[in-house]
DNA sequence: TGCTATTGCTGAATCGATTTAGTGTGAAAC
DNA sequence: GTTTCACACTAAATCGATTCAGCAATAGCA
């Protein structure tokens, strides 16, 4: 059979007491509201005595405040993303709030519907990667004082906070390592979206090519999760099709992950012939056989970044937006050393 | 500046209606409850007109229903639990429930913390992959009359529904194909937790290996998500010392990640020596050189089932509890097919 | 003694929806 | 001519917390 939670209105009702006082002990404000200890000691031992639990969602509706904040990028299971959501998580706790994880897919529609169902539930504040097409639904959840800070990506647009990286200066750092090492026709492997953040990365490339004197070769593949066979498809004809690519910089990880499927399935021993790095660290990288070199996000410091951010608007509204970009550092493995001993 | 949000008072005040009235139409009872075909035309136009949202906090307090439903797995990051979950997503959406994910890390405070902290926000239903140790808490979850259902692991003492695998065929078949393969020292890696499937799984492993007559190599590794490194050292050294290991059946995902790591860093070439096998499938598997085989569970399915137990419980309380073990497929890549050739 | 201040507590309004129990009107039934 | 009933709608209670405004009793002070 069903037990139903005890209420404030029951528990005062044991006690001989008013909801008031019983709210007032609750939530520590005791002393503050001039309560004799006498009968906070005793409402304290009722409490822990019957273990209660207030209901959230009442307090919720009284306060207009859920003390949650909600995590929403682009896929919680990239290695880039879950991190960065642990370490956010973590910081919440210590603060009183909690966190929701949710993944857009890069979506228009599905982050709509997230945002809308959040807000609907009067979630603290967000944390978002924007899909493009997203700026009105933001503009909305800022006209109603929530905080929103966008991450990874910014819209220039919206005077609202954003955390990213100098993803220019990370794609160029990156392809110049690949030129250190020797290797001379470097292919960029990117997605055809019309991102800021993924024009920079190209444009990085782009500089560090030109400033070499080499060749550019650039693939865009269609972003598309459905169709990720037939994207990997197109890169493997690519790098039959341009047999004296050397090396290969892959604009995100998850474009290297399915990659590096593509060029095992070519040829098993042909990984251990071309120069690889990916933009974004990830687990699978240093699982892999050869280990693979990355760009990697200053992870840590962008949680903290983040949070801080987060903590100042909650407390005070109408904060001047702050903009920040932090800068990433080179992870160097095998797949980008000099491969000339084997050859 | 801030903009309230309309209430369906404010909205009751514009129209000139009563907030009964508004609220019959917001929620399809127009006709049923017998108002006009004009007044749920002008309502529901006004409603939309200025893209009225209700409060969702509001509507639980009073019905007592949130429509969200759990997930709590043990790392939502984990292929197999990012599958299952991406699929109860969608059913759960078609039946206007929604879904949070949480990982529970197999930590069990923090596993209570979640379960409490969901329970207190009134959430309808969870889908659990219980830690040990959580009995009490879903006790009182399920005496609370909300739906439990367990996932991947049974607890034997617990009268709610599960949905698990058949974990013993499924090791023993894994086992089994090694062996067909021609491999005759296969050791078992597994970790040295006292859960059920994994005991099951081990007693698969050792009924192939007695049926074959073939020597038992089994070695358990701490279950600590802080002492990857550690663990992999443990595993190195093992594999030094067992210098006539041919084969290796990891018993989680997780497990063979890592120790794919740990196989590369002593010999890049060791792979391509050894049969390898993991259970529980993994996204990474198929990328991998060579490609590792797997004892893949039946994600559809396992979804399916759990979805339609979980509304069937949220639309008639005291439902018998259903107890169903699935069965899963080998997966048969490259890492376990015969290496005699290569050798 | 009379006046204000403080202490210690409470009643009732409130958040924004849903839902029960009606209310007033006009037409049909007897 | 009264009763009944369907229709079209509404007032008010309710969910369970928070919080404003205020009350009675005692203390402090002149």
């Amino acid at each position: 059979m069903k037990k139903k939670r005890p209420s404030l209105k029951d528990i005062a009702e044991v006690l001989n007491v008013s909801t008031t006082t019983v709210s007032f002990v609750l939530n520590g404000k005791g002393e503050e509201k001039k309560i004799s200890k006498e009968l906070i000691a005793k409402v304290e031992a009722y409490l822990k005595e019957i273990n209660y639990k207030p209901n959230l969602v009442a307090r919720s509706l009284r306060t207009g405040s859920t003390r949650v904040l909600v995590f929403m990028v682009e896929d919680i299971s990239n290695h880039f993303f879950s991190k960065v959501g642990r370490l956010i998580e973590d910081i919440s706790y210590k603060n009183d709030y909690r966190v929701l994880f949710c993944s857009t897919e890069n979506d228009l529609k599905r982050t709509q519907d997230l945002i809308h169902l959040f807000h609907e539930r009067q979630v603290d504040g967000f944390i978002i990667v924007p899909p493009l097409g997203i700026e009105d639904d933001i503009k909305h959840l800022m006209e109603h004082e929530t905080p929103v800070i966008l991450f990874d990506r910014k819209i220039p647009s919206l005077k609202t906070d954003y955390v990213v990286i100098n993803n220019f200066e990370g794609a160029k750092t990156s392809t110049k390592h690949l030129i250190d090492s020797g290797y001379k026709n470097i292919a960029y492997i990117t997605v055809d979206l019309d991102q800021g953040q993924m024009q920079d990365r190209e444009a990085g490339y782009r500089a560090a090519i030109e400033e070499a004197g080499l060749n550019e070769i650039t693939l865009k593949l269609p972003f598309n999760t459905t169709a990720v066979t037939e994207s990997r498809e197109k890169l493997k004809n690519f790098i039959k099709e341009h047999s004296n690519i050397d090396a290969i910089f892959f604009a995100t990880n998850y474009l290297s992950q399915s990659g590096l499927k593509g060029i095992h399935q070519i040829d098993p021993n042909l990984i251990n012939k071309l120069g690889i790095i990916s933009f974004d660290d990830s687990g699978f990288f240093e699982m892999y056989s050869p280990t693979i070199s990355a760009f990697a996000q200053p992870i840590e410091e962008m949680a903290e970044q983040l949070m801080r951010i987060m903590l100042k608007k909650l407390k005070e509204k109408d904060t001047k937006p702050e903009y920040l970009t932090l800068k990433g550092t080179l992870v160097a493995r095998e797949s980008s050393q000099p491969k000339t001993t084997k050859l």
